[in-house]
DNA sequence: GTCTATAACCTGATAGAC
DNA sequence: GTCTATCAGGTTATAGAC
């Protein structure tokens, strides 16, 4: 109540970031300027200058820090030793899709980014590290064989991931509504791993 | 040989639209100018206007065109009512695997643009219509149930398209590389099809 | 149809007062 | 730390010569 916990600068830094997210996702990295995103936060471009140094920094740190997030609540799930290959689909499905119902426009953002190359931030996330020496790679392997393993791998995000990038369409379409849209993906919590049962069992051919 | 097949203003406009493309999809809408364009494509802007009025129209030109081609390759496949629900996800997993390692970076482009709100050009494809009253949706229903047609319809277009979303990032992280995941690709036009059998058998629950 | 020249404006970044 | 004022350069679009 009576003290600020060390938030001096925050309160100015955060507001200039939770501007910088919405306007970025909102409009794209070309299209957004330190303009908008400062009136935004209600302050002037210079102060976001001299707290980020430029506009291509303000936009690192601010992705980074969501896409670090996401990982951070996967990490753990991966290299748990003490669970089943069954266990950690559950786990990861329903981290990975309660994430995105939070942040519905992040990855198809984020993997645009990626593709236009605006910033190789992957390299600072380890990811590639994070998933090959996972003990959830060991026992996906154990279960498929080595060959289908990333093939399995890519089935599940795929089916996490897709539906969230395609929303737009879905809706503008017609072929579904938000409401529908959540409730839908909600279903898809318990029925991936499901799925992934199944196409386990059919890939021992 | 010697008679132009009424291609007088084609040579200056499809090389605008070629440029364009390409530039479209590397940079993004809003880091392309059309002075790159222009200069990519051997004119100047000012014809570039002159053709295609302004920027948001070239742009808009050039995505609808790309996106009927892959609608005009997948329409015939849903409407026909002689081939089998089975036929189908054959037929449309191959057109659309091909389609898209001709043009990988297509969808993410345009899904991502379709977020963005920057055309509404759905409408102009009728997708939801072609979908919705499609022999193959009738099909997937008597297969599934009409809850769970939607659903499988997601995961198989999951299946097909969210790799080549996921590309690049699989590429950085070393996860695969470019002649591995071609091979990937082609293995999965075999592969999907067993999946979604595999789904549908599991679905009768 | 094609191109040069230019209008009118927006961009990221910074110098310097407070 | 914060802001005004400004710089140098890039932006789309168009007017007008040929």
């Amino acid at each position: 109540m009576e003290k600020k916990l060390k938030e001096d600068s925050t309160s100015s830094t955060a507001k200039i970031k939770q501007a910088a997210h919405k306007l970025f996702l909102q409009n794209g990295y070309g299209s957004t300027s330190i303009r908008e995103i400062a009136e935004s936060a209600g302050t002037n471009i210079a102060l976001l200058n001299y707290h980020f140094g430029s506009k291509q920094n303000l936009f690192e740190v601010v992705i980074l820090e969501k896409i670090q997030m996401l990982l951070g609540r996967l990490a753990p799930i991966f290299s748990d030793e003490h669970t089943s290959l069954d266990q950690k689909i559950v786990a990861m499905v329903d981290t990975y899709i309660d994430f995105l119902l939070e942040d519905p426009d992040l990855l198809t953002f984020v993997l645009n980014e990626i593709r236009k190359n605006n910033f190789e931030f992957i390299a600072k996330t380890r990811l590639g590290e994070m998933v090959h020496q996972s003990y959830f790679m060991k026992q996906l392997k154990a279960a498929t064989g080595a060959a289908n393993s990333l093939q399995l791998l890519i089935n599940i995000v795929s089916m996490m991931v897709y539906p969230f990038m395609a929303r737009p369409v879905l809706i503008q379409t017609g072929l579904t509504d938000q409401d529908e849209f959540h409730q839908m993906m909600l279903e898809r919590k318990k029925m991936i791993p499901v799925w992934v049962r199944s196409m386990l069992k059919s890939d021992v051919s």
